[in-house]
DNA sequence: GTGAAAGCGCTAACAC
DNA sequence: GTGTTAGCGCTTTCAC
């Protein structure tokens, strides 16, 4: 498919080959009566511009790259959106992996966009393949992780503290007069930010002195179903929980589901917690107590430091933590305020944007 | 940022460029011995192929573009889920661009992936830019439109009757004794999917003799909040409806949540029905009764088509039905079991693949 | 099975 | 503000 070049384009508007060029690329280089005309000859012969060709030139492409672990996820999802609607604003286009979790297809993804040539990338987490950080590394092109701020940064960063939301929930059960806490959360193989909540969790119930288990963590995959099952599971091995806290909000959902068809009430027989606060956790009734993320923001944020770079500009900051937000729902029992509001150690999170 | 070129990894196998771009490209037409230098080489010197230039020079990319209306959707979701999967198995990238349901933004999307020179493409129903449609025939790429088998296609398409579909399940809720069935729907602007929907609707409420009315048919956006305002609407301009029948599943589970918190039964009150089949329909107490798609297939039939196409080769069929299956749950009352099994509406549309 | 030459379509650098 | 020249890194075509 020989397709029109920019050369016949010239030809039309009675130009140089470089003058299209600049007229698609730098138009303020350009005289108005320049441009125009060039614009009609596009029209007329139905000029698409050749990005490979651009590319390879320029040694420049209008690509970023993005690898998420999955894609049925608000929070993924929340991403991508932020991702491409500052990027179609800037004139960028984004390149999709998705990894399943595995580093190794992490590495395959940032292989192939780096041999696209992609002008940044976003990653999940700090958890990857030694190749990818090595990779990336002599690519020498602006990366983004994001969803944390902990752990040893490739580039950049733009998230929020996993542990210290975990943390804080904790506190805030406690606060509610919850002493026995367990903890459904994600498989934590290959994920940073599942660690880190656990870790925040555990943290909380030492300083807390709450009472300590191993028996009290256990995992679940992200489906209503087997967040059904794992609250089963849960209090057949720890009969005398009086609260859960759910690493990711579709498992604490199963759980509120099961426990409305268990006859188990919430908050009075127990107490349920969840995180992220998807749209269902605000509508479902119980309505459910949760930590908020910023994740459009992760995505939009993630993009505009990444075009900042691109253009050679530094930003202000190399870590943006985003902050997370404590959100007191109908799931668990009132909080007493004995404390000062330590809740908002958001506000300090988001100050620290 | 100079990289390393094929060059240097010939000079170091001492080979020419070109044995190095066969080993890469057509490992078979390489001897052994020659391929085991090359690879080594190519680890050496840490060489990264840059497939703009070879994009450029064959013109050819390892690129599939994909435009979507949204994400924050399981329909789209799951569709770029098995997009994903089958293009990275046949070492295809994916571009992706949502357009938020605005034509124009879908076709600057097309134009940017067609500069990318993607060597296919896949949109979203049949409404389309007039740009798009003569710009995608002259690109002469594969391109499959999704989510439908009505309308003129492009090229290709993979979906289901999004018209049967509905017709099938107001026929179900009649035979579950419903006569004055209300339909929630998505908006319809430029979407096809959602019109042919409600013709659907419209056209087995007109067969079956049921209640015809126009303020029997409403719009909503795809939120939680959003349906359950919209059943309250709904109600308030016409009481006495005793079934709902409702486009998207979110909408539909909105309304479950504030039936329940008016104390509105549901099913005896009021029916309730979905479309899509999300993992939230099954679970929910009561469980809501849905059309189920196949969206993970039609993304993975999809790319499926699309690289057997690039690939030069000619697919059985150009228009893939995938069907759709009414999935009777507690949220509307028994069928009776009148006519004979016409719910296998899904029968004859998955024969039809 | 391997190589040499030519060129894919564009833009950087420099000239005018 | 616009044009000329050279070359981005690869693959095609044809030769051996």
């Amino acid at each position: 498919m020989r397709s029109v070049r920019i050369e016949e384009v010239a030809r039309v508007a009675c130009v140089s080959p470089i003058t299209v060029s600049r007229t698609l690329n730098k138009p303020d280089t350009v005289s108005e009566a320049t441009r125009n005309a060039v614009w009609a000859a596009i029209e007329e012969v139905g000029y698409i511009p050749n990005h490979l060709a651009g590319g390879l030139a320029s040694s420049k492409s209008r690509t970023v790259g993005l690898v998420i672990p999955h894609i049925t996820n608000s929070t993924f999802a929340d991403r991508v959106r932020g991702m491409t609607e500052v990027l179609r604003d800037e004139g960028f286009h984004l390149l999709l992996g998705i990894s399943d979790y595995s580093p190794q297809v992490e590495f395959q993804h940032v292989m192939a966009f780096l041999g696209q040539r992609v002008s940044g990338l976003s990653l999940t987490g700090t958890t990857h393949d030694e190749r990818t950080r090595s990779m990336l590394a002599r690519a020498g092109i602006p990366v983004v992780e994001t969803s944390t701020t902990t752990g040893t940064p490739i580039d950049m960063m733009v998230g929020y503290s996993n542990e210290a939301a975990c943390y804080a929930m904790v506190e805030h059960l406690a606060r509610c007069g919850y002493r026995k806490i367990g903890l459904i959360s994600t498989s934590y193989l290959n994920n940073d930010r599942t660690v880190a909540r656990r870790a925040g969790y555990q943290q909380a119930v030492k300083d807390l002195k709450l009472a300590q288990d191993p028996g009290l963590m256990i995992t679940s995959e992200i489906r209503l179903a087997a967040g059904a099952k794992a609250l089963v599971d849960l209090l057949a091995a720890q009969p005398d929980v009086d609260a859960i806290f759910c690493t990711n909000d579709v498992i604490a959902v199963g759980c509120l589901l099961e426990a409305a068809r268990r006859g188990i009430r919430v908050p009075d027989d127990i107490g349920i917690a969840g995180f992220d606060d998807i749209d269902l956790a605000q509508e479902f009734v119980p309505a459910l107590t949760t930590v908020r993320l910023r994740r459009y923001e992760v995505g939009s944020v993630s993009a505009h430091l990444l075009v900042q770079r691109i253009r050679g500009e530094t930003p202000a900051e190399k870590i943006v933590d985003l902050g997370f937000e404590i959100v007191a729902r109908a799931s668990t029992r009132r909080a007493q305020p004995t404390h000062q509001q330590r809740d908002s150690g958001h506000v300090s999170s988001r100050a620290a944007r």
